[in-house]
RNA sequence: GGGCGGCUAGCUCAGUUGGGAGAGCACCGCGUUCGCAACGCGGGGGUCGUGGGUUCGAAUCCCAUGCCGUCCA
């Protein structure tokens, strides 16, 4: 999915730099002299405002624009995207209402305006590289955007863009330039006539940079855009004079851009005029600030300047003075925003999906301070301070402040540990490091299981003088990848059938659960059989059903889809088993089915909701809010959902902390919530608008898509959440709740699962029998078992001892005599004896006695119990070269069905014949005698 | 989803052709000292993550699994 007007408004025009061109550090001019203090303020062309207008206010008037002018003030959504799995992160400002473009949901409104949090990094946009190396490139930022859903369409979004950016803006029209799609006619009219654009200013570019589609097919057409020209100053040097559209080396910045939604493109590729044509536009905050606020680069507008200072300030440098250190104040200030909302918006740096983009943006910060001197956490007081700086647009950071930090600080900390072993292995392998190079394959085993980057591998080899083979790294690189590619297996994602757009367009499924687990008469609005729609279908067939209206609750927001059964109304017979049901597309339920009777289009039928099933699964839900609001009150407040599945069986909740639960928290969780359910409190549930329901403080959930309607539930004094999922009428209705499992999905996040009702009794039961069992066994009572076992334990730990001790009293009894039975052998000392009762451990010790008393000797022992023979045998280091310990006891073993063998020194051996022990002990000594 | 690395005493870790489970710190006791710091001597403490397998024998090799770390998607 592409993102609209975003089209590119947030890189269009910016030289892209690669990691090659500045390995050594080496930075274009152009790029050096972005903050050189000489050239800020020197002949800059700026826009006329007498005074200068912040970021914030930019911002604000903006929407406020908008607003007069009919548009609906929408807030931003999360970072994360509700229900768009194709979608890493919100990165334009259309992707929440993407779902109204495509005509599968209506608002109550048909214009609005958003300034919209955007992340680029990571995705099919990723920036993360040349953030801090350009003036323009951002993971974070901010976009600001009018849309009209079907409203209006070319001639008002124009006269607005040019209006607000001349009049309210004041940009000077001498600086600006306007693009149009090649083919559109109407836009270039409409420039001239609306804005009074001179026609010498207005340029026709080809598809690549005026014409949008969100995909392979569906709503595109042609964009406009509007741009400045900030003066030959900003040119790369060499090019001041390249006129528009070139871009003459960054002189000339995309502001804004008009998406005009005008066609629908099928399959064939054809297009064809929608019947009411929409506009989406973007235009980047930081690059109007830079502009309104009479600077070249975006890091020096008012919304990232006090962030680079800040930065500037914990390290104890000097801005200005260094481009290195210039360059990594920038990374940490864009990083440092990035960090902020990701993690406010409940992203949590992990080892996969978003949350390694995350930390990937939070390392790379790091890294470049590290690189820099700093070693000690400094992120987590820049994101602190990013809170602070945007407060007044997002108040609702200040609340996350201390969740935030400690996130940050966390993941800092990690760093600093795995980096300390990283740099360990480093220097063993730049010990190895032959011809002052560092193997490829040592620099990616350091980069691929110790997490330690390309360019912070070469700093360090750079100061030893080694060099880093970069090809084969590149080689391992790739190989990875393709590995990596090769087992991704489900990566088609799920398209929308085509059925279910039509069906949806037609109206939305009403549904009835939250009051009745039955429905008198719902119509089948349409048969299903492998996504094609069909008359009818015969009884054992599987297929789906769409009704008018259902009581059963279709799978979201972690609470399983509804089981049942279809009746025929007049008979009461079962027509249909459901098996579940989910919503092909928001407000579609589609219900699984068995067919058991004649089923078909058009008819009536009583569903009827496994009341059973459900009401587990109530039970379960419920106990999972409470559950929410108990952890939040035992852990605090860091404690947020990160996933949960309600079923009948049980309830699974993942949320973020950073331990372990120990036995007494989840004992006092327990504690919390069954309190609360022996309240029997009412559980209330109301609908009310999205901005009140937050403003009384529900909890909402990270990635959850809300309408501007939201069912808020509620229980009083203890939790308040949005949920569109179904709960039990009291709290008592739970019976109890006991938490089963406690576990760790991810660094920072753990999850429980814990059984309710019914399920809680099994449980107890299933536990209070297997104490039963175990006390019966040891013969005493199930108060007294445990203190029974701890003394079956010390005991059994005096025993092993006891036994310990007295075969070594045992052995030692032995020795004398077998001392004497000694033989010498070509003049060396030659002991073959067999004892009882010794284990190996004894006789090696022994062994070890009898070498160091005789200095040079050749000693076999042996021992025979239940049945299987032990060997053990020692040579003094004199002797191996011509006497092996090992063959001398495998040959022992040998003779008595076994195997064996060792060191020349020392080697044991083991057999299964006793009986044949002796003879082979003997037969030591001629042995001995032959390798002599 | 696919790799790679780690898991050994309370802590930090060592432990290679498979054959003695170890060090430092911490703890306890004794000694030296007026006392402390420090030092000396001695000691306790281990399911070698868990479960299987191979083997006469597994911390070590193989399989599975858990947790931590890290890279790729």
């Amino acid at each position: 999915m592409a993102d609209a007007a975003a089209k590119d408004v947030a890189e269009a025009s910016e030289p892209r730099v690669t990691r090659r061109d500045r390995s050594d550090l080496e930075f274009s001019i152009w790029v050096d002299s972005m903050s050189k203090p000489e050239r800020a303020g020197a002949n800059r062309p700026t826009c006329h405002n007498e005074n200068v207008v912040t970021g914030h206010e930019i911002r604000q008037k903006f929407l406020d624009f908008f607003a007069a002018r009919g548009h609906r003030v929408v807030r931003s959504s999360s970072l994360v995207p509700a229900n768009d799995p194709t979608l890493l992160f919100t990165n334009a400002g259309m992707n929440q209402f993407k779902d109204v473009f495509l005509g599968l949901e209506k608002r109550d409104y048909s214009r609005a305006t958003t300034s919209q949090k955007c992340v680029r990094a990571g995705g099919k946009h990723n920036d993360l590289e040349n953030v801090g190396y350009t003036r323009r490139h951002h993971t974070f930022f901010e976009m600001l955007g009018n849309f009209s859903f079907g409203d209006y369409f070319k001639a008002e979004a124009i006269e607005y863009a040019w209006d607000l950016v001349t009049r309210d803006y004041g940009m000077p029209k001498d600086r600006l330039y306007v693009t149009v799609f090649r083919e559109d006619d109407e836009a270039e009219l409409l420039w001239q006539k609306v804005a009074g654009v001179p026609k010498d200013r207005i340029f026709r570019l080809d598809e690549k940079d005026n014409f949008w589609q969100m995909g392979e097919t569906g709503p595109c057409g042609p964009c406009s855009e509007i741009h400045y020209d900030l003066g030959p100053d900003a040119a790369e040097p060499g090019r001041e004079n390249e006129q528009f559209p070139l871009d003459g080396g960054g002189r000339f910045v995309e502001i804004w851009n008009l998406v005009f939604m005008q066609f629908d493109r099928d399959l064939s590729g054809a297009l064809t005029p929608l019947p009411r044509p929409s506009i989406d536009t973007g235009m980047g905050l930081e690059r109007v600030a830079a502009i309104l606020q009479g600077k070249l680069s975006n890091y020096e507008c008012d919304l990232l300047s006090p962030i680079v200072e800040h930065a500037a300030q914990l390290f104890g440098k000097n801005p200005g003075e260094d481009a290195r250190i210039d360059t990594v104040l920038r990374i940490c200030a864009d990083h440092a925003r990035a960090s902020e909302f990701l993690i406010y918006d409940g992203v949590l740096p992990s080892n996969e999906g978003r949350g390694y983009v995350l930390r990937k943006i939070m390392r790379r910060a790091m890294r470049n301070a590290r690189m820099t001197g700093i070693a000690e956490p400094f992120l987590y007081k820049l994101a602190g301070f990013v809170a602070e700086l945007m407060k007044p647009a997002y108040p609702e950071l200040m609340d996350g402040v201390q969740r935030v930090a400690r996130v940050v600080k966390d993941e800092e900390h990690r760093y600093a540990t795995t980096f300390q072993v990283a740099e360990k292995v480093f220097h063993d392998e730049a010990k190895s490091a032959a011809a002052g190079v560092l193997p490829g394959a040592a620099a990616f085993k350091l980069y691929d299981t110790y997490g330690m980057a390309l360019d912070e591998q070469q700093e360090m080899a750079r100061e030893l003088g080694l060099a880093i083979d970069v090809a084969a790294f590149d080689e391992a690189m790739t190989r990875q990848r393709e590995r990596a590619r090769a087992s991704w297996k489900g990566a088609e994602k799920a398209q929308i059938a085509p059925v279910y757009q039509e069906l949806a367009a037609a109206g939305r499924t009403r549904f009835l659960g939250y009051d009745s687990l039955e429905s008198g008469a719902s119509v089948v609005l349409a048969v299903l059989a492998d996504q094609k729609r069909v008359e009818d279908l015969q009884p054992g067939a599987h297929g789906e059903v769409i009704l008018d209206q259902t009581p059963f609750y279709a799978e979201a927001g972690g609470q399983v889809g509804d089981c049942g059964v279809l009746l025929n109304p007049e008979t009461g017979d079962a027509v249909a088993e459901v098996e579940t049901t989910y919503p092909a597309v928001p407000g579609l339920s589609v219900h699984k089915i068995k067919v058991l009777g004649p089923l078909k289009a058009g008819a009536t039928v009583a569903a009827r909701v496994d009341a059973e099933a459900r009401w587990a699964t109530m039970r379960n839900h419920t106990a999972t809010h409470l559950a929410h609001a108990a952890l939040r009150t035992v852990l605090g407040k860091h404690v947020k959902q990160a996933g949960s599945v309600v079923e009948p069986s049980r309830l699974r909740f993942d949320f973020s902390h950073y331990t372990a639960m120990d036995p007494e928290e989840v004992a006092e969780v327990e504690r919390l919530v069954n309190r609360e359910i022996v309240r029997n409190t009412p559980v209330e549930t109301r609908l009310m608008d999205l901005d009140q329901a937050l403003e009384t403080g529900a909890m909402a959930l990270f990635g959850e898509k809300y309408g501007d309607r939201v069912r808020v539930v509620s229980v009083p004094d203890f939790s308040r959440e949005l949920c569109g999922g179904t709960h039990v009428r009291r709290t008592g209705d739970i019976g109890l709740l006991k938490i089963v499992y406690e576990g760790s999905i991810s660094a920072g996040v753990r999850r429980i699962e814990a059984v309710t009702g019914s399920g809680a009794l099994e449980r107890f039961q299933n536990t209070a029998d297997s104490l039963q069992r175990v006390s019966q066994m040891m013969r005493t009572s199930e108060n007294e078992v445990f203190d029974q076992l701890d003394k079956l334990l010390v005991q059994q730990k005096t025993l092993e001892r006891q036994i310990e001790q007295l075969k070594d009293k045992l052995a030692h009894g032995q020795i004398g005599e077998l001392e004497q039975q000694a033989r010498t052998v070509k003049g060396v000392k030659v002991l073959s004896g067999q004892l009882a009762g010794a284990d190996r451990a004894q006789m090696r010790n022994m062994a070890d006695a009898l070498r160091n008393k005789w200095k040079s000797a050749v000693i076999v022992l042996a021992s025979a119990e239940n049945g299987a023979v032990s060997i053990v045998s020692a040579v003094t280091k004199d002797l191996t070269q011509k006497v092996h310990a090992g063959k001398l006891a495998g040959a022992v073993a040998q003779a008595v069905g076994g195997k064996g063998g060792g060191r020349p020194d020392l080697a044991e051996a083991g057999g299964k014949d006793p009986a044949a022990l002796s003879a082979a002990l003997d037969k030591v000594y001629s042995d001995v005698e032959a390798m002599l």
